[in-house]
DNA sequence: GAGCCTCGAGATCT
DNA sequence: CTCGAGGCTC
């Protein structure tokens, strides 16, 4: 890619100009220090809105299903959806008049909507797209602030003071929750019964490492869980996901269809388990 | 029934 | 990232 470019240009004098604008809105953009790249920073630039909202709804985040690029590129576009919190207060009817949208499509996103609301704080953290906040950074900070009311208030240095997370990512969080449009989202978001605070499950609170030390990969599709809930299974027990077979795999959870991981682990030795198997490792 | 959209899975690289 | 399957619209 980055050849083909240097080969189109004539000469390779042609200093690359860093973009002083956004060329989507027209906002000035902003490099912050130490980064190579310009950012836009307009909160509505519908490019950034896209984005965000992309973020929200993925697999790791808010996980709503039937939410994809046309959907979301439909609503910023139709000004149907400003914010986040403005996909809770879509209907059924609003939805159904989009392109390529139905009735019975309709219906179910909003349920996948109605259900996001049960995520965990942890996930919401992860869905609000703060910079140098991804999935593993935003489990580890909710498991030391399980309320957002806490980790609002908190200062940078207590912050820093989790294991694993270091100034910047602590400034990155501090400095989000001094922005007074991000503090009324939280609101909205509180009063769209988004989930804020930590629920300790007296399973969860309690649970046996009966896993850990061990190594898993998963391959193929299991009977009853899916791809990420096995991930989720291993994890909540101690134990280590890995995505590629290695001889620090300890196990092979095997499902139907299995492909190349499978030939590699038989090559190196490796046991193999199904569902069952590692359904019974976890309830022994 | 064709085409559109989303989603899961494997492969591959970093 | 790319492919293919499955669900839904039109």
């Amino acid at each position: 890619m980055v050849r083909v470019l240097k080969e189109l240009r004539p000469e390779n004098t042609i200093p690359f100009e860093m973009p002083t604008h956004c060329p989507v809105c027209g906002q000035p953009v902003v490099r912050e220090k130490g980064e190579a790249v310009t950012r836009c920073v307009n909160i509505s630039c519908p490019a950034i809105l896209k984005g965000s909202i992309e973020h929200w709804v993925s697999r790791n985040a808010l996980d709503i299903r039937g939410m994809g690029e046309k959907v979301v590129h439909q609503l910023v576009d139709k000004e149907l959806v400003n914010s986040v919190a403005d996909l809770y207060e879509l209907t059924e009817d609003t939805l159904a008049n989009l392109e390529r949208m139905g009735q019975k499509s309709a219906q179910k996103l909003i349920e996948a909507i109605e259900k996001s609301k049960s995520k965990p704080w942890s996930r919401v953290l992860y869905g609000l797209g703060i910079r140098h906040v991804g999935s593993s950074i935003a489990q580890t900070v909710t498991e030391k602030f399980d309320s957002v009311d806490k980790l609002a208030a908190a200062k940078v240095t207590d912050i820093e003071a989790i294991y694993g997370i270091g100034v910047e990512i602590a400034e990155s969080i501090y400095k989000w929750f001094r922005i007074e449009a991000n503090q009324t989202l939280i609101e909205r978001l509180k009063n769209q019964k988004l989930q804020f605070i930590e629920i300790q499950s007296a399973a969860s609170s309690n649970i046996s490492k009966k896993l850990e030390g061990k190594t898993f990969v998963v391959t193929g599709t299991l009977p009853s869980l899916s791809r990420d809930e096995a991930k989720e299974l291993i994890q909540k027990f101690a134990g280590k996901v890995s995505n590629s077979i290695s001889k620090n795999t300890d196990y092979l959870v095997v499902g139907e269809n299995a492909g190349s991981k499978l030939t590699k682990a038989e090559k190196l030795g490796i046991a193999q388990l199904s569902e069952e198997q590692l359904l019974e490792m976890v309830n022994s």
